[in-house]
DNA sequence: CCAACGGCGTGCT
DNA sequence: AAGCACGCCGTTG
């Protein structure tokens, strides 16, 4: 078990020098995130599969996990990658992240679910609509079920359109506890939902949102109005939000 | 190639 | 209002 301070420390560390093992064989390492401590494993290219610890088990059932999808030799690695650590304390852009070996379709999909902002939610429909198959809702679930990068590809900011939180790779529980973490008022959204509302717009502005969209946060209760639908709010005279992009 | 399988959505009770 | 059945669709074995 590492201690996350020495973890931290060793980040800030000067970088090793390079070998050549360096550039061909990927490293795993363990870093402490916002759900404990996860795994890790990096490549030339970046990330390439992270794991909570909790959920995936022993170090060596996450290296033969690791393995059974790239069959690649893993080291431990020398360094964590720029970005890793802060991304896993919710601040910067991220490491560099290696997905090169998966569909076009679900890089799409974790794309698209990249650009969730934090504290921001959005349904599994939403997400299929902006990675160009719309049909596809229940495709996106089977991607985002085996999104190699959790955390740093944000997979627990898609829900679903009926106000539940909806399923998780290490469970709802995790996935509740990282929305709250991030600001999200589940109990008022699943109110809301309840009560037919999946979009808000702001009568002085004719724009509508997604609830949690940081236009929408700004309305004033004399000003906000909810809906049920994109078409509803459109015959209501509304156009939809161009940050949040509701559908 | 085909069939089964999901972190879903919706319409009907 | 909560639950269920069925439709959808990209992967996978």
């Amino acid at each position: 078990m590492t201690d996350p301070v020495l973890a931290a420390l060793r980040d800030l560390a000067e970088p090793a020098p390079a070998t050549l093992a360096d550039r061909v064989v990927d490293g795993w390492l363990r870093v402490p995130g916002p759900l404990g401590e996860v795994y890790a494993v990096v490549g030339a290219r970046g990330v390439r599969l992270l794991r909570p610890a909790a959920f995936a088990g022993e170090l060596d059932a996450f290296l033969e996990d690791y393995r059974s999808r790239h069959g690649r030799p893993v080291r431990p690695a020398p360094r964590a990658p720029r970005g890793l650590l802060p991304a896993l304390r919710g601040r910067g852009e991220g490491p560099a992240l290696d997905l090169g070996d998966l569909t076009p379709f679900a890089r799409e999909v974790l794309a698209v679910t990249a650009r969730i902002p934090a504290g921001q939610i959005r349904p599994y429909g939403w997400v299929a609509r902006e990675a160009g198959h719309p049909a596809a809702v229940r495709a996106v679930g089977t991607v985002l079920a085996r999104n190699p990068v959790p955390l740093l590809v944000p997979c627990h900011r898609v829900v679903r359109s009926d106000g539940d939180v909806g399923q998780y790779l290490s469970g709802r529980a995790d996935k509740v506890a990282l929305l709250e973490r991030e600001g999200v008022e589940l109990a008022h959204l699943e109110a809301l939902a309840a009560a037919g509302t999946r979009l808000v717009g702001s009568d002085t502005t004719g724009v509508v949102c997604f609830p949690t969209c940081h236009h929408a946060r700004r309305i004033t209760t004399a000003h906000r109005h909810g809906f049920p639908s994109l078409a509803r709010a459109r015959a209501a005279g509304y156009r939809p939000c161009r940050d949040c992009r509701p559908s």
